[in-house]
DNA sequence: TAGATTGTTAATCGATTAACAATC
DNA sequence: TAGATTGTTAATCGATTAACAATC
């Protein structure tokens, strides 16, 4: 199967989402146009991406929903779980960690790291709190792969080569800087400043 | 001017944050390339991006640090202040009230607001928090224009409907639901699950 | 003048949409 | 069979990249 691009990776998430919605509500099938309606893309779309997972679909009765989620889930969810170790548990840290996961037992947050020793040692959501130089011992340890950066502007260069250093392949970082990462490591920058929440708002508000 | 895409206007917010950083380091000038090296993208790209704001560079000098983020900025930021309101001072909530805003004159939160007791009356970083049922009110008065979603899945579509009731014309969506909202709103979904924040990353790191 | 870097035009690539054939 | 909906092929659109001319 050829490979998807991010684009049709986020989508497939929408779906996925969406079919689960469905699903509790006891619908059994949905139509290419209700789902548009329901993501607010064009049947066209959807009909080419789900397209890309084979023939799914039955002309007049649309998708089953849920056969629909369960082959969209068994691709983009990876067979493996991946571990993740999150740094920085404050307001958004917190946040992170409370956020609800769909598939716990394929993406899990497996340590904390914290420089605030009130906060050391306590479990937040199942998850426990180390002190930050213990970072590289216990990602190793753990198999962890990507870190979140969840730390303030100032810290997060130090946070970050820690990081590095601990091994990590993949960094997601909330922090509104710029890191200085060694170019294989992935990084994926993730902005939560007005500015960029506004953005696609305020541009459809004021066109 | 021709009208610039979302993705384009997400890139110049880059240049504009790496363009401060310089500035902070008493850098005049910087080239193309070196922009390239600093945000991940291609020389081609940002001096074609820079180019839509007309000719701003130098040949052999490349740009005026302070001038190019002038420009950008100028365009970037409207002229007038959006006021927004945020729903929900959970942990979510009031890491967006702490994350540092570049321009708090033009995007400023004006006023939030909480089902629980304990909250109302209180004053984070500078914003008064109400009860949700003076939504309408509130936000009447202080001409806010865009509603921030940062309430739980459960109580989201609840607070959804009081946002529409209430006027505002977008809203920044932090829950991971589908929310039912008239056509002639717009909505930005923003996505803090595992799934869509491990995505890009672990896609990179897994090919 | 020579060399470096900008700005632009043309080519390529990828994603979306339109049109329609296939199928239940 | 008729009608509705899927799945696919071709056309369009937009964004990126390549090549190069312009300029300091």
């Amino acid at each position: 199967m050829e490979k998807l691009s991010n684009k049709i990776i986020s989508r497939v998430l929408l779906y996925i989402r969406i079919l689960e919605e469905l699903i509790k509500k006891n619908r059994a099938r949905v139509s290419s146009n209700e789902l548009a309606k329901l993501t607010g893309l064009s049947d066209v779309q959807i009909r080419k991406d789900i397209s890309k997972f084979g023939k799914i679909g039955t002309p007049r009765l649309g998708y089953s929903t849920r056969e629909l989620k369960n082959i969209l889930e068994d691709f983009v969810l990876h067979k493996e779980t991946i571990q993740l170790a999150l740094f920085g548990v404050g307001n958004l840290g917190t946040a992170i960690l409370k956020y609800p996961a769909f598939k716990k037992d394929k993406l899990n947050i497996a340590a904390a790291f914290e420089k605030d020793k009130n906060k050391i040692g306590k479990i937040v959501n199942g998850v426990r709190i180390y002190p930050i130089d213990k970072a590289p011992e216990i990602i190793k340890k753990i198999h962890a792969e990507i870190g979140i950066v969840a730390v303030g502007a100032q810290d997060s260069q130090e946070v970050v080569d820690i990081m590095v250093l601990s091994g990590l392949k993949g960094i997601i970082n909330f922090s509104p800087t710029f890191l200085n990462v060694p170019k294989e490591i992935a990084v994926r920058d993730i902005d939560l400043s007005l500015e960029f929440l506004a953005l696609y708002c305020s541009v459809k508000i004021l066109a």
